[in-house]
DNA sequence: CCAAAAGTGTTCCGAATACACCCATGG
DNA sequence: CCATGGGTGTATTCGGAACACTTTTGG
């Protein structure tokens, strides 16, 4: 730990779609003597910043190293500052212990990620959870998901971020399936694939599904580039 | 000076509406010792952080200040981070020098506010400024001023905003002038009147507009109550 | 041949757009 | 009576919503 700033911190909210669901990654605190053990076991990764990195960067770096993914989708969504927001007791001891530093406040800044579940590879002791289904977690954690999700929620109605949920390769059914968990709702199937069809960015590969008992579905990529094209022309991404 | 955290910021981006142009507020910086006068004269309102202080509080608590209004609309929109931000080096020396303090990093967390110019009673050495055509300021808030915009246009297409900005009373082409000069393109007058004279919450006073060489306009009301029981029921708020 | 999900078109309605003239006032 | 901005209605187009059946595969 070189050359930490006591005072402000970074926490990322890792989404994930899994199993028709959105999720996700939680960190099981590390051991400590039992008595600091006390108070809730999982968190958000995060930590605090270094002196000298800017806070993206940072967050970044985080990431990669968690994920062994690069280019992850990354937005810093709030700011959690409460000064009682380290409680309780047990959890604010634990922190002191592992970090080192004898924090009393700390300004977290959050971002929110996207990733492909199918292809990161995560190794530490985490795991991934519903979240609409979540135990109490140390700290605000649990209410900077919260934001986090409604964050989500506002910017994927103008932005293609479902791409970055979903698998490289994916099919229609599923993407729609992804629409409706993040904003609650059920959607028509005919009206969602009459819009999707004309989006030149999204591609039929020569490709099905297989191994399934029924139909097997197209499946399709997301090619950014012809979006970034097209976005200046068209006023959006609206499904 | 009490118990300040040299690590932490809060400055607010304050936007007016005067003369059909969209505005912020700029802070002229106080006189210190020539030497550290070099360097740009105009910042954004703003302070280090108190060690006790959520700051969101801190925010309201220094427009109020400032301003003289209370429940002024406040939303925090970004955070800026990059360790060379507090540049060029004359600009960090006054810092200093004004702050007592040996700042080194500041992690500023940025809000924008909306006031109405004609209510608010601003003492300090201040000045309103078209946001289209700014000098340069200390350190990076020219850039904040232009993401605290970007993070305007994108929530007043949701919200109804522009009655933070507009007078008490206004006129519908009031109300439109505000939409085109933070939206920076023209609307038709009168399908912008077919949309907004169906919303209750926008309420025609027994009152014309007064001493203009012209048909006086009607003047109106925003009522906040009749929007929030109808913001439940529609879908939102859009022009 | 059965179960299970894939995929396909049409009609209807409401919202957004485009567009031109008369009105009330002050000077 | 003139200059200035206020205020009004209609026709058209486009996008969103509702809705049911046939197809392909594995078991």
């Amino acid at each position: 730990m070189v050359n930490l700033n006591p005072h402000v911190s970074v926490d990322c909210v890792i989404f994930g779609f899994h199993d028709g669901k959105l999720k996700v990654l939680l960190i099981e605190r590390e051991e400590v003597p039992k008595s600091y053990l006390k108070g809730h076991k999982l968190k958000l990764p995060g930590n605090l910043i270094t002196q000298s990195e800017d806070l993206d960067i940072s967050a970044i770096r985080t990431l990669e190293e968690l994920t062994g993914l690069d280019r992850i989708f990354l937005k810093q969504f709030g700011v959690f500052s409460s000064p009682g927001r380290l409680s309780p007791p047990e959890d604010l001891a634990w922190l002191r212990k592992t970090s080192g530093l004898m924090v009393d406040r700390v300004v977290t800044i959050a971002y929110y990620s996207l990733i492909k579940i199918s292809e990161s590879n995560i190794t530490e002791r985490t795991i991934w959870l519903a979240v609409d289904d979540l135990p109490d977690l140390i700290f605000d954690h649990n209410r900077i998901i919260r934001k986090a999700l409604e964050a989500l929620r506002q910017e994927i109605r103008n932005e293609p971020l479902c791409f970055e949920l979903l698998p490289k390769k994916f099919t229609i059914r599923q993407m729609q399936n992804l629409y409706e968990e993040i904003l609650g709702e059920p959607m028509d199937n005919r009206n969602f694939r009459k819009k999707v069809k004309p989006l030149e960015f999204i591609i039929p590969l020569a490709e099905k599904e297989k191994e399934v008992n029924h139909k097997p579905a197209q499946l399709y990529k997301f090619d950014k580039k012809i979006y970034e094209k097209h976005r200046k022309v068209l006023s959006g991404f609206n499904l």
